[in-house]
RNA sequence: GCCGACAUAGCUUAGUUGGUGGAGCGGCGGACUGUUAAUCCGCAGGUCGCAGGUUCGAGUCCUGCUGUCGGCGCCA
């Protein structure tokens, strides 16, 4: 029962005068008592199918014609190239019905579903998501979302970094509670993890370089373009590494992101209307760095309300990052706006050793990270400084009483990552069931 | 947590100063031998989100509720 001829190849000319067994779904019908025009789509494409009845007989004929939207079929006949839309067409000799779409309740994905929600963002796109995921917006979605992953695999592995998996369930919060998802574990509160982080570390002087793509969870009712409750997060952590020889992964693996997606999805990002030089621009050219102090400054200049210390907020990256036409790098942020892990600036304390990387038109931080405190007095100092309680954190601390070294890491969402370089309007564009504060089915 | 919109057929929607809710798509029936979102003729399909209120009369005005969408804060 498998399948051996895929539309993709039809539409290439591979088959060209060859007789074929095409399988696939009815994307759409059309045609008059005697010939019918059946667009058949399978995962790699549709093809024009010519059915006549009195070469498939009246049988076959009837059965073709009941058969709706998003019926499976299995179909015979011989491909021929022509000078028409599709480029090939299908004479087609018998055809079999597999899965029939009842006339009661037809596919409800229809061209007036999608006319106003390209991106899927109406109710009803969002309860039918499951139906949704076959037409050929979400489909080409799908497929870049799996060459994004790939190119971040293939960076990572291509430099000899282990992929090392921390556990979901996790006992307590990375950075404020707040935004941890509770569940009860046997009697117990467990929460889902927020970040690989912690974990990464404890394996840092076995694994040196290492590396992650996980779902991470929070708890925020964020109502934006860019938040999921549950996303997807590419994590590394590197041995001896200081906040440069971070930065210096981050964007790698951004522009390594960026140009495979050019290698292999032009013709999709073009049709989805994406400008291509403006994602050859973030492959191409390396990414400016800027300190937070700076960054402060060039606001301030441009008249907006902000003062040294405060976190920049979207609000002010918006702004930033309007004239910015590749990613950007800011760096040293206050000790005061950062977590603990974050290193202080041995050069001058009232910093710490971190970046965000900032992604132009309107698409906000892609990777936060830095090199972390990594010796145990200082790492004591920052969590008394903030309050945290030692115990709570024994197993972070250890990572420093036995051979704490410099190192480092970063987080990447990917999700927003996807979004960005395919110039979708909402990140729930990209991802199959999106999650958010206010939706967890279907 | 805060702010702002919206809710009419399976879908997308029109609905005037308050006076018996229309259309396109989809479905069904029919016509048509090369269609491209096929076209043409016909049919079915509605507790106007829910609950109150004003009124002789509410899809329309008022109040509450629910749901959804958009934005902010927080972050990837």
């Amino acid at each position: 029962m498998t399948k051996e001829t895929w539309i993709g190849d039809v539409r290439a000319g591979k088959h060209d005068g060859s007789k074929v067994e095409l399988k696939g779904w009815v994307h759409r019908s059309r045609g008059s008592n005697k010939i019918r025009f059946v667009v058949l789509r399978d995962s790699t494409g549709t093809v024009q199918c010519v059915v006549k009845r009195d070469i498939v007989g009246d049988e076959t004929f009837e059965s073709v014609k009941d058969a709706l939207i998003e019926s499976s079929l299995i179909l015979h006949g011989t491909v021929e190239p022509t000078d028409r839309e599709h480029g090939h067409e299908i004479q087609v000799a018998s055809v079999e019905i597999v899965g029939p779409v009842n006339p009661d309740t037809p596919f409800p994905i229809t061209e007036s579903a999608m006319e106003q929600a390209d991106g899927g963002e109406t109710e009803f796109l969002l309860d039918n998501r499951h139906l949704y995921l076959r037409t050929s917006r979400m489909t080409t979605m799908l497929k870049m979302r799996s060459t994004v992953f790939g190119a971040i695999h293939s960076y990572f592995r291509d430099r000899d970094f282990t992929e090392y998996q921390a556990p979901n369930f996790v006992a307590g919060a990375v950075e404020g509670g707040s935004t941890l998802f509770e569940v009860p574990y046997f009697g117990r509160k467990a929460y889902l993890t927020q970040s690989w982080q912690l974990y990464a570390e404890a394996a840092m002087p076995a694994l040196e370089r290492l590396y992650t793509m996980a779902p991470s969870f929070r708890a925020e009712k964020s109502r934006t373009r860019r938040h999921l409750t549950e996303f997807w997060h590419a994590e590394m952590e590197i041995a001896w590494g200081s906040n440069d020889d971070v930065m210096v992964h981050g964007e790698g693996v951004v522009r390594n992101i960026a140009s495979t997606l050019l290698e292999k999805h032009s013709d999709d990002l073009e049709n989805m209307g994406r400008d291509l030089d403006l994602v050859a621009r973030y492959a191409d050219n390396p990414y400016p760095r800027m300190r937070y102090d700076e960054a402060v400054e060039t606001l301030q200049g441009m008249g907006v309300d902000i003062e040294w210390g405060q976190d920049l907020d979207y609000s002010k990256e918006k702004v930033l990052t309007e004239d910015f036409e590749i990613p950007h790098f800011l760096t040293h942020y206050p000790r005061v706006a950062k977590p603990f892990y974050h290193r202080p600036d041995p050069e001058d304390p009232k910093y710490v050793l971190c970046h965000d990387l900032l992604a132009p038109e309107g698409y906000g931080e892609i990777i936060g990270g830095g090199e972390r405190t990594w010796s145990e007095p200082e790492i004591l100092d920052r969590i008394d400084e903030e309050g945290n309680d030692r115990e709570a954190y024994e197993f972070y601390i250890d990572i420093r009483r036995y051979g704490g070294v410099p190192h480092g890491g970063f987080g990447l969402g990917v999700d927003r990552v996807c979004a960005w370089l395919s110039g979708a309007d909402h990140i729930r564009e990209v991802i199959p069931f999106p999650r958010d504060s206010r939706r967890v089915t279907p």
